[in-house]
DNA sequence: TGCCGCGCCGATAGGAGTATCGCCAACTCG
DNA sequence: CGAGTTGGCGATACTCCTATCGGCGCGGCA
């Protein structure tokens, strides 16, 4: 065997290309990079760590990627472009069927379903809308924000009315607080609390139902509420 | 004056004592700690940066703490007695009222304010439940849990029932939602989409109702949301 | 009033990380 | 088949951070 410590990942009969073992090694320093920003945060992520983890010597970072600002610009673009895949998958799922249960359910379990699938991404998402100074911050923050818009517009959709600036607000934040409640139950699952995905429906099925009023610009808003709560009392005599 | 570079705050007349300056040195010291972890995250929080914020020379630093991790400890300390007195108080409001909407407004308006009046306590809690490998992990993702405890005792105090194991989970996973609900327009206001934060607790009322049903274990639970669909489809023909 | 304690300081040693340099071996292509 | 390319490597210079050392000046106390 040659000179170098890296052993490829089972790959059929024939060796490597060069330029596929290339990028080889720059796929596992990105993979690498995402797992130590889960494992140890944005503190952890340095060349040392991260092509340790890959495998590679450290001066062979600078083969693939000029800094590290480069190599976490290179992890946003991947990770957003399997962002774009899920967010079509939703926008398709929230627009192709009628605004009832069963699309409601659907609209829920898609994002529910990408973030079990991708826990790392979808942590490394929540968590970097704090940073302030990095471009991960920046990346989640204008995700989120793509996020909320988009539901915005599949509420103003289903009847939310849109007319004045007080009706838009209300709008965005119910889309704030649905994606809130995705969010909390997500991490549930992913912490080992709740693990019927089912089951987190349900609840947030149930929460939905409280801004169903909201759809219609009408008195039955304001009555449904004060209904819910006499419904309430009743059911506690 | 003195060799110090240091330069107190006003301080009505009298100089200060020994004892005071060095404890005004040492809250100068986690100030400037949150202030770093706010800004820049735990990649940013070094003795260097800590002592050049809080105006003194970096081997100042060992006079007030052995070293960082002796630091972060010493705020975690002073975040849990703040927080202690935040639950209390949102203890207080959930106990001593009865279960109607004026409650529920108070209890969703503590947080609120807390979080508001301490942005930076706040943003820290919640992007450090994300953290695996610190101190500031696992103190965010203690009181987070605690949290989660005292909210499901709130609803089964209100008559969510608690017999079975799947009712304990329907129960957490409402804690974890109106907790998640909170955060989602919180951070909304923080972020400057929301300034009234009456608007904000209509909206989680609004919401909540989505959850009444579930405080009677009848069939009136299921009944209420097949209501809400039935009402929902009424209103748009 | 004088000595001691101590909070602050600058200097510094050692460690960790970044980025570069020069070399090697093997792939690629004409 | 041979020259050129290149992905990987070890060594290393430089920077930044941690933690210690010794000194200074001033508050405190007997």
């Amino acid at each position: 065997m040659g000179r170098s410590a890296m052993t490829f990942p089972a790959h059929g009969e024939r060796p490597l290309s060069r330029k596929e073992g290339k990028a080889v090694t720059r796929t596992r320093l990105l993979d690498a990079a995402l797992a130590i920003l889960d494992d140890e945060g944005e503190a952890g992520l340095t060349t040392t760590s991260v092509t340790r983890r890959a495998g590679i010597a450290q001066s062979s970072f600078y083969v693939h990627f000029a800094d590290m600002d480069d190599l976490v610009h290179a992890l946003i673009d991947e990770l957003t472009v399997r962002r774009l895949r899920q967010v079509r998958e939703v926008r398709r799922q929230a627009r192709t069927v009628p605004y009832d249960a069963d699309a409601l359910r659907a609209t829920f379990r898609v994002p529910i379903q990408h973030a079990v699938e991708h826990p790392q991404i979808f942590r490394l998402l929540v968590r970097s809308r704090y940073d302030r100074s990095t471009a991960l911050g920046e990346w989640s923050r204008a995700a989120l924000e793509e996020d909320r818009r988009a539901l915005v517009e599949d509420l103003h959709r289903a009847g939310m009315p849109r007319r004045t600036a007080a009706q838009r607000r209300r709008a965005a934040m119910v889309a704030d607080g649905l994606a809130g409640l995705v969010e909390a139950l997500v991490l549930g699952h992913l912490e080992g609390r709740y693990a019927d995905v089912d089951e987190m429906i349900d609840v947030l099925m149930a929460f939905s139902t409280g801004y169903f009023p909201m759809l219609t610009d009408s008195p039955s808003a304001v009555e449904a509420i004060a209904s819910a709560w006499k419904q309430l009392r009743a059911s506690r005599r």
